[in-house]
DNA sequence: TCTATTTATCGTAATATTGCAATATAAATA
DNA sequence: TATTTATATTGCAATATTACGATAAATAGA
């Protein structure tokens, strides 16, 4: 009890869901729009932006990384992380199909 | 401990947050991309169609309407729930702007 | 090699989520 | 009013997440 049902759902779904879960928090949306301004930055810059501990940043670039949200590159004795395109192209689709839905079907339901 | 700082963070992305949250997990997924199929269902419809027991598909769809991304309204004894443009409104720049971004600065990272 | 710098991992406590059986609520109908 | 139908709420157990101090690992430079 208590675990998510994972295998009773489609591959799709649930690549979704983890990505979107990667971006529900709002630490992981702080460094995603932080990156989005600096294009490139190391943890260490992060920990100055935000109210976090390093371990804890050091987890939460983990879980975007494991998302396929964000890159990290080493770079010296320090890591330089970026966007990562693929895990956003993946989000798109949905949105897109759902703008598309919303576009011809406004104000038809209950 | 554990508990997140949400303080600490802007409203905005506290909000996204939260919307992200909402579309965390692979069964509401699942009832989102069932609504954009059907345009309106009943609760009774998505414990059909889910393996998942009522009380279950009940707790996600009152997440998901809190979160903004569903409506619900009463038809006789049952509820009819569709998609609510507002949440999935709010999303959409955040996403415009990444994609705008990677547009203008891919492979420019790391 | 030793030290400083940077990031990751471990361990742990607090909190949140997930799922369901049992039960409650609320509206339509007999 | 009693019954049926549809959904929500409660209570609980299992699991997952969040946060951080302490510590480890790995590289650069003295």
């Amino acid at each position: 009890m208590g675990a998510t049902k994972t295998d009773f759902f489609t591959e799709q779904q649930n690549e979704l869901a983890v990505l979107a879960k990667a971006l529900g928090h709002p630490a992981r949306i702080a460094i995603i729009e932080y990156l989005l301004k600096v294009n490139t930055c190391i943890c260490g810059d992060i920990v100055n932006e935000l109210p976090l501990a390093q371990p804890t940043v050091s987890q939460h670039l983990k879980e975007l990384k494991n998302a396929g949200l964000i890159k990290g590159n080493f770079e010296g004795t320090s890591i330089c992380y970026c966007i990562n395109e693929t895990g956003f192209e993946k989000i798109k689709g949905f949105f897109q199909d759902i703008a598309k839905y919303l576009e011809n079907k406004k104000n038809l339901c209950c």
